[in-house]
DNA sequence: TCTGGGGTCCTAGGACCC
DNA sequence: TCTGGGGTCCTAGGACCC
């Protein structure tokens, strides 16, 4: 049996835990750049607010209903979610964290309990030791699970846990769940099953296999045999290595001068050496790309990217923020309009195995490396210590092209300066 | 005025190897 | 007259996830 427990409107949950005065308000929370809406609370809901609608586009809504809004937090979701995995960690033998609300808990070895009872005392246990409600679903695949937790999240009889155990039981679930609702299956399969008329989890469960797999590959083939009960996707308790890492954002204006685009680009540069440093990693190639706005039909339209490899593995911030920006040079068009930019590092080799193998045509040998490592070290010491952004490179440099993040919450759980703001207000 | 960010896997086709 | 069989690696594009 594997369990998956996702936490119910995880950042309007996570706003409310410290802000006692929202439990009974409709919360939103907004994607960065203070743009999308990307999660909303059961009230928000019931107002016909959508997921990913522009926050523009609702604002008479929100302001009628008094709706609080709040920019992304991710300093505080992120430690949230941590606290979550720590409690049902503890509680379950095996976890592996899915996503920063979800993850999944092998129950095999629970056989003998009462599977229901031991999912109220999980939600209840998260719910005391971090404030988060999650909802619990059982069955024998990853996949029939997450139809049992999306059916204990819809019907309020199940109190938050749904288990699907008999054969009678996943049928039912089968047959009340729709194929667009079914993990893994998204738009465009939908659309196609449904030319099919298949219409239900029970329909693709029922479908010929030959057919599913001819069109719907080995992937629509796995969740077939998943929803017949054939567990295919088994618990990944160790996350793997990342394969790639990209920062990018959306900026608060337009931006033109490529000035700006450099300092934009050399936050963003920087910002994915800390994350290569933290997998224990090192990329061998690199990404820089700048874009103007899908949106504004008044601009002409520009996707600027390339890619090239660098002369040697490396996270080291210096060498990434300097071939970063070589390449937008390359890419920046004079008179444009843009929007956002971004780089990704991949390529990526674990850091304990590269034995450094030098380029037989970089120019220079990667300047004493065990040097440059101990100034990354130190860089990232300090900042751990006193809050990220206190050493930096100077080119990294935010200052003109800022994300809007006007209605951003205190970073309750990991800054006391925060916490002192909120009592001094 | 205003529209997010960060990932994975699979397939097909081309280039190459012996 | 007639032209094999078995591979790998890389990339682009398309699908999906949260």
């Amino acid at each position: 049996m594997f369990a998956l427990v996702d936490c119910n409107n995880f950042y309007a949950s996570c706003e409310r835990v410290f802000n006692p005065a929202l439990r009974l308000r409709p919360v939103v929370v907004l994607s960065n750049n203070d743009g999308c809406i990307i999660a909303r609370s059961e009230e928000a809901k019931a107002l016909g607010i959508q997921m990913g609608m522009p926050e523009f586009k609702c604002r008479p809504l929100l302001k009628q209903h008094e709706v609080a809004v709040f920019s992304s937090n991710y300093a505080l979701y992120g430690d949230m979610s941590s606290r979550v995995m720590m409690t049902l960690a503890a509680i379950a033998p095996e976890i592996e964290v899915y996503s920063i609300d979800e993850a999944f808990l092998d129950m095999t070895s629970f056989a003998r309990f009462d599977l229901t009872e031991y999912g109220r005392l999980i939600r209840r246990t998260v719910r005391q030791h971090t404030g988060i409600p999650v909802c619990v679903g059982m069955a024998p695949t990853k996949t029939l699970a997450k139809i049992a937790n999306r059916l204990a999240k819809k019907n309020p009889h199940y109190q938050g846990v749904c288990v699907l155990a008999s054969h009678a039981e996943i049928q039912a679930a089968l047959e009340r769940t729709k194929v667009e609702d079914i993990w893994g299956i998204g738009r465009q399969w939908s659309k196609v099953l449904q030319a099919k008329r298949i219409e239900s989890a029970a329909d693709l469960a029922a479908a010929p296999a030959a057919w599913v797999q001819k069109h719907l590959h080995i992937v629509g083939a796995r969740i077939q045999a998943e929803l017949l009960g054939k567990s295919c996707l088994p618990m990944e308790l160790v996350r793997p290595a990342k394969q790639s890492i990209c920062t990018s954002r959306s900026f608060g204006r337009i931006v033109t001068d490529l000035e700006e685009l450099q300092q934009a680009v050399a936050t963003f540069a920087g910002k994915c050496a800390v994350k290569l440093r933290k997998e224990n990693s090192l990329a061998s190639l690199l990404t820089v790309f700048i874009a103007t706005s899908p949106f504004d039909e008044s601009c002409k339209r520009y996707w600027g990217t390339r890619t090239a490899s660098l002369p040697y593995p490396t996270s080291d911030s210096v060498a990434i923020l300097q071939a970063a920006q070589t390449m937008l040079d390359g890419i920046f068009r004079a008179g444009m309009s843009y929007k956002k930019a971004g780089v990704i590092v991949s390529g990526i080799v674990p850091q304990a195995s590269c034995s450094t193998t030098l380029s037989l045509f970089a120019e220079e040998a990667p300047a004493a490396p065990e040097r440059d490592g101990r100034i990354m070290q130190v860089m990232d010491a300090i900042n751990k210590r006193y809050g990220s952004g206190a050493v930096r490179l100077a080119a990294e440099n935010s200052e003109s092209w800022k994300p809007h993040q006007e209605r951003l919450s205190a970073r309750y759980t990991t800054q006391w300066d925060d916490i002192i703001e909120v009592k001094l207000k």
